[in-house]
Formats: C-alpha cells, sequence, structure tokens
DNA sequence: AACTATTTATAAGA
DNA sequence: TTCTTATAAATAGTT
C-alpha cells in the first residue's frame, strides 16, 4: 500500500528499512490491538528492532507475560527457568562494541572542532568546511553573549526602576522573568542516555528493561547490581 | 476497511466477531511476516481464539519459543540471578553505562563547539572561553590549511625544478617528503577504542578479550548464542 | 514529520 | 468458508 508495490525481501537501504520499520511496527502493534478488541480475544506481539530494542502488545509487559505462559502451557514449553545467559550478554557485548565506535567517532569530531587533531582533515576543501562551521558557532555564541548580556542589563534597570518606582515585589519578579535565558532545558534530545525513553536518537540502544509510559509497574526484581537502591529513582531496576 | 468504519469495541454479533476473527487474524499474521522480511527483525506473534485455539507467528513453534526467550531477557525475567553469569553481566553493564555517561558528555560538549546547543552555556565567562577556544581552532585549521597549500604549491615547483633540471625521482621524492602533513597518525590516545593496548586514555575499559598483537577489535557479537565456535579465534574470546 | 498516490485489508453481501 | 466489491486503512515514495 503505496506509491509501489513491494516485493517480500529485506529492504536493502538501511534508511528505508528503518522508517519502514517504524511504520510497519506500528501498523502492526494497533492491527494486534483491533483484533484483541473487535473479536474480544487474546493477542500478544513483541517485535524487536534491528538494535535489540523490543515492543510490545499489550502495552504492560504483565499480560504479554501471561500470555507467553499460555503459549507455554499449550505448548508444554518450559522454558522460564534455563540457563540461558547467553543471549543476552550478547547483546550487552554488541552494545558496548556500538558505544565504543561511536564514542571514537564522536571524539574524532571533537578534535577536530577544537583544533587539537586535525590530522583526520587531509584536504583543504575540508578544512574550508570546517572553517565555516566553526565561524558559524563562534556567531551563535556570540549571538548567545550578546542576549544574555542584554538580559543582564535588563535586569538591572528593571530592578532600578522598581527600586525608584513602586516596590511592588510580585510584580518586579513577572516582569523580568520572562526574558531570563532558559535555564538549562532538560536537552531532551539526550535523555535516552541516561533513560530509555526517547526513541529517535537511540543509534545506539539497549533495552535493558521494558519500556513503559509513566511506568512504575515493571517489578524486574529488586536484586539487581547494586542491591539496595530503593529509594531514589522511582522506576526499579535503575543499573546505573 | 470495508464498506463501512467500524468502531474500536468488541463486536457483538457472534457468527461477524467470528468472520471478523478469521479474516483479522489472518491478516495480522500477514503483517507480521511482512515486518519480519522487509525489515529483517525478529517479530512474534500469539493469537487465542474465543475457544482457545492457538496461532502464532512464526509458524513452526521452535523460532517463537527463541522470541520468547528474548523477551523474558529483555524484561529480566531471570537475569541477573543466574549465579555464574552475573559477575561479568554487572561488569558489562557497568561498561555500559560509563560508555553511555561518556559519550553523553563528548556529545554535549561537540554541541558546544557547533554551537547547536549552548543552552549548556549559562554564563557570559562560559561563552568567553568557548569564543577563544574555538578561535585557537580557527586559527590553527587556518594554519594546517596554509600548510597544505604551501606543500602543494612546493610540490608543483619541485616537479618544474625536476623537470627543468636533473631528473631526479628519488630526490624528488626527499625534498617534498619532509613537509607534507603526517597522514593519518593512528591517533595512538583512541587506540583503547578499537583494542585495548593503552592504558592511559583509558577511563572506561573492561577487558573482554586477551590482548593480542594484531587484533580487530570490531564485532565480537557474530558468535551466535549456538557458538560451537572452537575453531576460529585463536585467542578464543574467553569470556565467562 | 507530513503529504498523497497507490496498494492492501477488509466489511458487507452473496 | 470463499468470492466479490465497495470502501476504509496502511503505507511507499516524496518533500
Amino acid at each position: 500500500m503505496g506509491r509501489g508495490k513491494v516485493e517480500l525481501k529485506r529492504i536493502e537501504n538501511r534508511v528505508s528499512r528503518q522508517v519502514t520499520f517504524s511504520k510497519r511496527r506500528k501498523g502492526l502493534l494497533k492491527k494486534a490491538h483491533e483484533l484483541a478488541v473487535l473479536c474480544d480475544v487474546d493477542v500478544g506481539v513483541v517485535v524487536f528492532s534491528e538494535r535489540g530494542k523490543m515492543s510490545q502488545y499489550p502495552e504492560p509487559p504483565a499480560s504479554l507475560t501471561d500470555l507467553i505462559r499460555r503459549y507455554e502451557y499449550v505448548n508444554n514449553t518450559q522454558l522460564l527457568q534455563g540457563t540461558h545467559c547467553t543471549y543476552h550478554q550478547q547483546e550487552m557485548i554488541a552494545e558496548i562494541g556500538r558505544l565504543r565506535r561511536e564514542y571514537e567517532q564522536l571524539e574524532a569530531s571533537l578534535m577536530k572542532y577544537t583544533g587539537e587533531d586535525l590530522s583526520s582533515v587531509a584536504s583543504v576543501d575540508e578544512l574550508d568546511a570546517l572553517e565555516q562551521q566553526l565561524e558559524s558557532a563562534l556567531s551563535k555564541i556570540r549571538a548567545r553573549k550578546d542576549e544574555l548580556q542584554i538580559n543582564l542589563i535588563d535586569d538591572e534597570l528593571q530592578l532600578q526602576i522598581n527600586w525608584t518606582g513602586r516596590h511592588d515585589g510580585a510584580a518586579a519578579g513577572e516582569v523580568t522573568e520572562e526574558e531570563i535565558a532558559e535555564p538549562l532545558p532538560p536537552s531532551p534530545s539526550f535523555a535516552y542516555l541516561l533513560n530509555v525513553k526517547e526513541k529517535s536518537a537511540a543509534s545506539t540502544m539497549l533495552q535493558l528493561w521494558p519500556q513503559t509510559e509513566d511506568d512504575d509497574g515493571d517489578d524486574v526484581g529488586s536484586g539487581g547490581a547494586g542491591g539496595g537502591g530503593s529509594s531514589s529513582p522511582p522506576r526499579g531496576l535503575q543499573l546505573w
């Protein structure tokens, strides 16, 4: 369904494959939900992305687990006890490899921008491009600086006005508040590095625990690494 | 899709429900298959009819079982408790955490140098410092550019001299060689990212395999869970 | 991420 | 169940 037929074979283009994956995964989960609701039956779906991220229907792990139990019962398969650490370990090893590679690339980039190591920039053209980028960065930085300084001046001005004019504390607060440079918006695009919420940026992501919306439900077993840590994170199995 | 919209609620008519179930189950399994093939990912589906009959994707129970195993892993449902796997896993988990954090920091730095995200640079002083660094980088880049260009000119000059003067190829080679920008010195300080030689830089390093001379530190994961791989690597990736 | 031309899926009817 | 057909949905390619 789309601008052309697709033959049923692996999409070779990495990007198309990824895009198609997103679209179709969404579609599949929707279909699963519809089937479950319309026909009042139990449906379970698990999808692992190429990078190992898992999606599932039904949403909360609990139900899928139930389904799996049922599946196992039907199959007389007894596998929730196996001694299979291997698979997960493989994933972790792969993850570590990926992270190292990405880290390396990033570090190389940084070295260029810092001028610390230009050895990877062999051509004049590349140097030109880099130069331009740096100049663009510089202008942004200067703009930001100006902005900050103007804010400071504004603030002082407001302060003076408030001191010389009426002494209304509340009003003063509101006035200055508006233009204060947003202090550290939590840079959402990197959230995934700490947490597992965001999807887009995660070129490198090994899902070590299930994704849930606001979560709490997953009883992954407090045990884990540090053992105790029950207080701080509301999400359990916080490994680091 | 059909002659009328359907609202997403249980179909009350028993027969319609049954018919719809058949059709949609078929559709769902087809979609699952397409997703799996097109995007080269693992997909698992289980459907229980009202009367308890089970359908699944992939077809032979074996594969779905594997998927379920994977699901169990991802959910940590029994991970981290296996007595003998635990130690290495803990190390790997810690390693992954470290790498992610370092990656994050690096990425944030890069964003500053690129000017893409200055939100973490809140003070004028910091901006000043950044500005200076960038200017320093720029001057290095320009120096490097000049150097390259001079080399080019030198080369041409030498060429002309060699053409007009004596035709001694070897001598010409030596003269120009001196100033040619060192082509990609292997950036030793990052060696640890690929290999495990260097110690100094390794703020983040988990030894995953024994140190050997050459090595290509890539893709550890190929070996699959089955892992009969006693033959291939002479150094055996002895992880646990 | 949004758009749209097409292909698919499927509801209803036979 | 299966076939047909009108229509709703999904989505491939594009921007």
